[in-house]
DNA sequence: GACAACCTTACCGTTAAAGATAAATTGCCT
DNA sequence: AGGCAATTTATCTTTAACGGTAAGGTTGTC
């Protein structure tokens, strides 16, 4: 399953839903209540043994009030900035 | 099969692929053969009817020489804000 | 009309995601 | 040490992604 290019890219997105869901104090049983996911598919996920659907990675996303840009962006990234909001660190909830 | 938003995502998200892969002379065909996905199954994400994983967003992204966060940024990486607390966070304080 | 190049849809088989539950594990306390 | 919360891992079931193939549906051009 999966290469290693991709196994990072898993990793990484799980160390960053990780940091956001701890940074946040949560655990991964109320994170499991916010977004409908168990907390072992939880688990898995952060720690990058598992390949979330889209639509999981956005209810992710949504419960940690992050965007999901902002899970899998890959340094590499320059996202063309939708303007106004540069999402350039951790949103402390400026929307708009 | 998910909700509205969550199908509203993939439908954003396939509308990408879709204009970044036909901006670039591709057919579907040939975009399988670069990612490895076949062209039923891309013709199903691209119409928004398959909830893909994050590693076939990625395979899609890199055939087609374009950041995974631009293939699915859109407007709905801002939650509402849900003005709970004055913290910004949940306070789920006393769980056990 | 016939043909061609797409794209879509449907079916089937394999594989894996995701829920539920329980068990094992780690870590953090007093 | 023990207990407790959190996380991980394992097993099972259901559901869906994905590949393959084949069949339909455009939209053209000759």
């Amino acid at each position: 399953m999966v290469d290693n290019a991709e196994k990072k890219l898993l990793v990484d997105a799980g160390k960053r839903i990780r940091e956001t869901r701890s940074a946040q104090g949560l655990s991964l049983e109320q994170l499991a209540r916010l977004t409908g996911i168990s907390a072992p598919a939880l688990s898995l996920i952060e720690t990058g043994k598992r390949d979330p659907r889209l639509t999981t990675l956005k209810r992710i996303a949504d419960a940690l009030r992050v965007s999901l840009t902002t899970l899998i962006a890959n340094g590499s990234d320059v996202v063309e900035p939708s303007p106004s909001s540069s999402t350039g660190g951790y949103d402390l909830g400026e929307y708009h």
